[in-house]
DNA sequence: GAGGGGATTCTTTTT
DNA sequence: GAATCCCCTC
């Protein structure tokens, strides 16, 4: 959309003046407040108009204090737009709400130590208590002291064959510890249950040791360590998790009046991205520091921008918001200057909170919405809407899908989503929520380790394919120094020359030239594939080593080996093309004029055409979106809080909400007979094409 | 037909 | 890691 030509009428553009008024009126007032806008009002743009607005007012003031403005974002992609939008400045304090926060806590280690340790008292307690009431413990209750006690020596003997053979199948397990089935008959007849028990037990005995050696000022276990690469406690090792962090944070803070002066003290003025999304935690903490200020009478201000409806995380504070910080200003704004006027008014009925969302602009170009309830064929129904919107490599059309694994399949490569998605270590192992990261992250560190050596491959031949890439994009810098153009013309063209219809054929290619006598040649092959890889067996032997043999089961070589063997000779017998497709997928590339996309990763995004493909069922939840449906515009907000409608109803927003011109939405389940409140929001339900 | 146990099947997103 | 389906036993 070209925004630009579009009018905006003089009452309009004073209106919208008035509201930045209002939050500058706040600040004079030395009111904390909240910006509450609907999707496309400009929130980012205010958030920046007030940071500018805050330095203008006080800047000098900061400097004389060494004083800053502190914004938290909730993602890293949002802190760096911020700072890039913002320019140079050193008043400014942009980051993310866990880096902000680390940066705060982590010199006050005499008490984190003391927060962590009655973190593990309360840990040790609660799987106490487990042990103690669940059913799933129940066999583990019938025994004397004495007997789990001898369980744990046992057990804890066995450790490594205990991991080893975690995610065996019940018999093979059982075939593992006949002993502890002697001893203890009944114990194993679930052996879920087992493991589950066992579990707590090594747990419970790794966070005793933890505290005995942290009274004993052990040199491992004087420091808590946060770390933002990985999303797990490890409460035994002193490190701790992203939540883990927030929660001790608040204690922190809510114990200490001297720590909230000086948060206080050194940011007199916060603003937070997307309140929302934010953990309640984090508001908690920011109200308290709010009140603590009150009290002594600094100057302290928080302005929060987000709209509580666009809140699609689960530990978002969300709804929560205003019941936590209370006393604040409220600045709403009504404008919209996204989408067209039609669309406004279906987002508008979708909304429950009051807040009604109008057009900023006077006309606007033609648009279209529309709602068909049918099962039909995507691929033909995407066909038909290429052309009746003009679809073309300039006016792209974006497709919402609910899950990942369909717009994999929908971006033409389900065969390598499912190969991984199949394969030992995600399926045997139950590492299903590392999926999407490992495969579909746009971001290369996120990968898996195979796909990020398929990628480098990928990568490179699509790097040789592009006129535009720059020499130094493909061979390592160092070759560039020693080496003469024409050499190294002569390399690229080799290697531009290599061909192959399949992964297998492509690599094979490239290790039937290897070690032929051209050095320069095979040093770039190092760097691209890996110094241990030297040929396409070796490569399908690190494949499967990574997914398939982890565990390095002996048992049944021949009939196991095999059939994983099989998966990864289908995988690399997948034709070229479809690899490309996965290789444009995630460095965001596509030249498809059609891209796929889901629900939840289009939030902050806008485009001009968007067909939304919606069914009943999300995850577990059968009903997630017809139960949304058959009460779409009711406006009993309250009761809604915390439900599974509220979190639909939500969705289903920020979905909505990205089409700036031309919107469709294709219900593919049957919406049954109460099909008014649909009708309500979107006017007549369409069957046919 | 009730309940126990095993295997299989699911979503999204961020730090 | 919970929900659900399926199979088995009593």
């Amino acid at each position: 959309m070209n925004y630009e030509s579009l009018h905006i009428s003089p009452e309009n553009i004073a209106r919208e003046k008035q509201v930045f008024e209002d939050i500058s009126k706040c600040i004079s007032n030395k009111k904390s407040w909240v910006f509450d806008a609907g999707a496309g009002a400009g929130k980012t743009y205010a958030l920046i108009q007030t940071l500018k607005l805050i330095i203008d007012l006080t800047g000098r003031d900061l400097k004389k204090h060494n004083q800053k403005i502190l914004c938290i974002t909730y993602t890293n992609v949002a802190a760096d737009e911020i700072k890039e939008r913002l320019g140079a400045t050193t008043l400014i304090d942009v980051s993310t709400i866990h880096d902000c926060v680390w940066n705060i806590i982590a010199s006050h280690q005499k008490q984190l130590i003391e927060i962590h340790r009655e973190k593990l008292l309360h840990e040790v307690d609660g799987i106490k208590r487990s042990l103690e009431t669940e059913k799933w413990a129940e066999k583990y209750r019938i025994l004397s002291g004495e007997e789990q006690s001898l369980l744990l020596e046992i057990m804890d003997s066995k450790k490594l064959i205990y991991y080893k053979h975690k995610r065996d199948n019940a018999t093979d397990f059982r075939a593992e510890f006949t002993d502890i089935n002697e001893r203890f008959p009944k114990l194993l007849s679930n052996v879920k249950n087992f493991n589950k028990v066992i579990d707590c037990l090594f747990r419970i005995k790794n966070y005793d040791e933890t505290i005995a050696k942290m009274d004993d000022s052990d040199r491992m276990f004087t420091k808590v360590k946060y770390d933002a690469r990985f999303n797990d406690d490890r409460l035994e090792k002193m490190r701790i998790s992203h939540d883990t962090l927030l929660e001790y944070t608040q204690k922190l803070v809510s114990m200490n009046d001297m720590l909230k002066q000086i948060i206080c003290d050194q940011y007199p003025f916060v603003l937070v991205d997307e309140y929302q999304d934010t953990n309640p935690l984090v508001i908690q903490m920011l109200s308290s520091v709010d009140k603590y200020a009150k009290k002594i009478a600094h100057t302290f201000l928080v302005g929060y921008y987000g709209d509580v409806k666009q809140n699609i995380y689960d530990k978002g504070v969300g709804s929560n918001f205003r019941s936590i910080h209370k006393g604040l200003e409220r600045v709403e704004k009504v404008f919209n200057r996204r989408c067209s006027p039609e669309i406004i008014s279906i987002a508008n009925k979708i909304r429950n909170d009051g807040l009604v969302q109008e057009s900023i602009y006077e006309e606007f170009p033609d648009s279209s919405v529309s709602l068909y309830n049918m099962e039909v064929d995507r691929q033909n129904f995407i066909t038909a809407y290429t052309k009746k919107w003009n679809i073309n490599n300039k006016n792209k059309l974006h497709c919402f899908e609910l899950t990942n694994e369909r717009v994999a399949e929908q971006s033409g490569f389900p065969e390598i989503y499912n190969f991984f998605k199949n394969s030992k270590w995600y399926k045997i192992g139950k590492r299903y929520d590392f999926l999407r990261d490992h495969v579909l992250s746009l971001d290369k560190n996120k990968l898996g380790v195979v796909q990020k050596l398929l990628f480098r491959i990928l990568d490179f031949r699509y790097k040789l394919g592009h006129d535009a890439t720059m020499l130094v994009d493909v061979f390592r810098e160092k070759y560039l120094k020693d080496v003469n153009i024409l050499t190294l013309r002569k390399l690229l063209e080799k290697i531009q020359n290599i061909s192959g219809e399949t992964f297998e054929e492509y690599v094979t290619n490239i290790f039937n030239a290897y070690r032929k006598g051209d050095d320069k040649y095979d040093k770039c092959i190092d760097y691209v594939v890996a110094e241990e890889i030297k040929s396409y067996q070796e490569l399908k032997q690190f494949v499967l080593n990574k997914l398939f043999y982890f565990s390095e089961n002996e048992e049944d070589p021949d009939e196991d080996n095999q059939e994983s063997e099989e998966e990864v000779d289908n995988l690399f017998k997948i034709s070229m093309n479809t690899f490309e497709l996965w290789h444009d997928f995630i460095t965001d590339t596509c030249i498809g004029e059609v891209i796929y996309h889901t629900y939840h990763s289009t939030k902050g995004r806008e485009f001009d055409n968007v067909i939304i493909f919606m069914n009943s069922r999300f995850g577990r939840r059968k009903e997630y979106f017809s139960n949304l449906l058959k009460v779409l515009p009711d406006k009993n907000e309250k009761q809604e809080v915390g439900t599974d409608l509220e979190s639909a109803r939500n969705l289903l927003y920020v979905a909505v909400t990205r089409a700036t011109k031309n919107l469709c939405i294709v219900y593919l389940d049957d919406l049954g007979e109460d099909i008014q409140p649909v009708q309500t929001v979107f006017g007549e339900i369409k069957s046919k094409l």
